[in-house]
DNA sequence: GCGGTTCCTTGATGTAGATCAAGTCGAAGA
DNA sequence: TCTTCGACTTGATCTACATCAAGGAACCGC
């Protein structure tokens, strides 16, 4: 595995001052569920610190062992946060898609990104930077509470994530991502991202990926049309993610 | 893998009324990381709701899908929470020794306890109950900001026990966790744990650390006798744990 | 249109670590 | 003292997955 070209280049966002687009930001923080619950004034607070960035697809938002820019929150595309190993192979830790935020807990922790983020599409992003924010968040016991019960739902989706790869063989790990996507969807799925992308998050090589795929087709329980999956038996996939198969 | 006896019978904990041990609580509140920094009266309010409970080594303190009773905290001896696989593999999240907390995510989210917590010594344990913790906690701001980074630090090893897993081989992370015990205390390690479930937070069998120390005696990085190593060559593991092997 | 990418698939092969199966050792209990 | 039991070690074997390699398909820019 090697840096792209892109990685290395480095562009800087193009920065979409407030003057020009302060309605969507607005917007942005209210739909996002983290700050669900926020009211008047606290929002206000909150999109008066807000910076709309925008970034190309492919283009990083920040590295590893950057100084924490701030909490971010993903108004389109979507942010791939990953980690990479001295040896080059890199892991998928989360794929952000529209509403949910990243690197609240570099922000909000005092230390520096943990991870890469890559815009893997064209992407506009909210920052609230790292100090206002914090600020905010010390004047503001609502927003502070708020923030922590957030802050829960990302330690078990991550715990989930651990459980997932530590007790669960690659057919289980397929079988209950396509589960959890189709849930929403009512039985069709629109993988979020490339394949290879999704495979990594799930700790698995991508030709992996493609042969559990066609497994799963070749018994039945889905029918696969390149990025679009239809669940045709969703009992058989439940089973097969609880370890039943 | 099957259930111990000891699993099954579930006795009722001691519970040591604050009465008899009052002075205990709150000096364990005060010296657990993550309410350093609660003053006075807010660690009096700690103080009054605080359990003193006793668990014998091998009971369980509490089970996957039971109702959070609340934040513990390890006074003494060790406490071992992990997730069972319907399969009947397990996973140990976490070895919380003296000091540390666990069950604070699923008492402040408000769901139900992910995982087992099992006393694998004869331990003493503080609790404050969900209830009047949380009431502290709205009305605390200080505690609240307080917890929160508390929290962050939690994310962070729960990452770094993600990318362990994901990014090293069982090599690497055997020695990554040797390096991290040897620092505090200059060399020599005592194990926490038994093998079987240090092996297990590594997401390795016991037959696998076995071959794997041993590896690390044979070439003369570490020293071992049973739970008691010796770290020899301290540059060497590091260059180990990062990958350079 | 036509090379050049990049993603994805599929097959052949390799291997780290799991599993299975004995043993050793030390602690607890009769 | 002898017995039992569980933790740990060690060796032999197995296997799920990675790796390597070779196309195919979609998407560029020219």
């Amino acid at each position: 595995m090697s840096f792209s070209p892109l990685f290395i280049l480095h562009p800087s966002a193009f920065i979409l001052y407030a003057s020009c687009m302060q309605t969507a930001a607005i917007d942005v923080i209210g739909r996002c569920p983290l700050f669900r619950g926020v009211k008047g004034p606290h929002l206000q607070l909150l999109e008066s610190m807000a910076k709309l960035q925008k970034f190309d697809a492919g283009t990083p938002v920040f590295r590893q062992g950057d100084e924490c820019p701030g909490v971010y929150i993903v108004a389109e595309g979507l942010v791939r946060i990953f980690k990479l190993a001295p040896n080059g192979k890199e892991h998928v830790l989360h794929l952000v898609s529209p509403g949910q935020t990243f690197a609240e807990v570099a922000a909000i922790g005092g230390f520096n990104c943990p991870a890469n983020a890559q815009s893997i599409a064209d992407s506009v992003v909210v920052l609230l930077p790292t100090e206002p924010f914090m600020n905010a968040l010390h004047t503001h016991h609502e927003l502070c509470l708020q923030i922590m019960t957030g802050m829960c739902l990302w330690v078990r989706s991550l715990v989930g994530l651990l459980e997932d790869i530590t007790l669960r063989d690659a057919m289980g790990r397929v079988a209950k991502l396509l589960g959890d996507l189709a849930q929403s969807s009512h039985g069709v799925v629109q993988l979020p991202a490339m394949k290879k992308h999704m495979a990594s998050h799930l700790n698995l090589t991508s030709e992996t990926l493609s042969r559990t795929l066609r497994r799963l087709s070749e018994s039945g329980v889905i029918e696969s049309d390149n990025q679009t999956l239809r669940v045709l038996d969703a009992e058989q996939l439940k089973a097969i993610a609880v370890g039943v198969g």
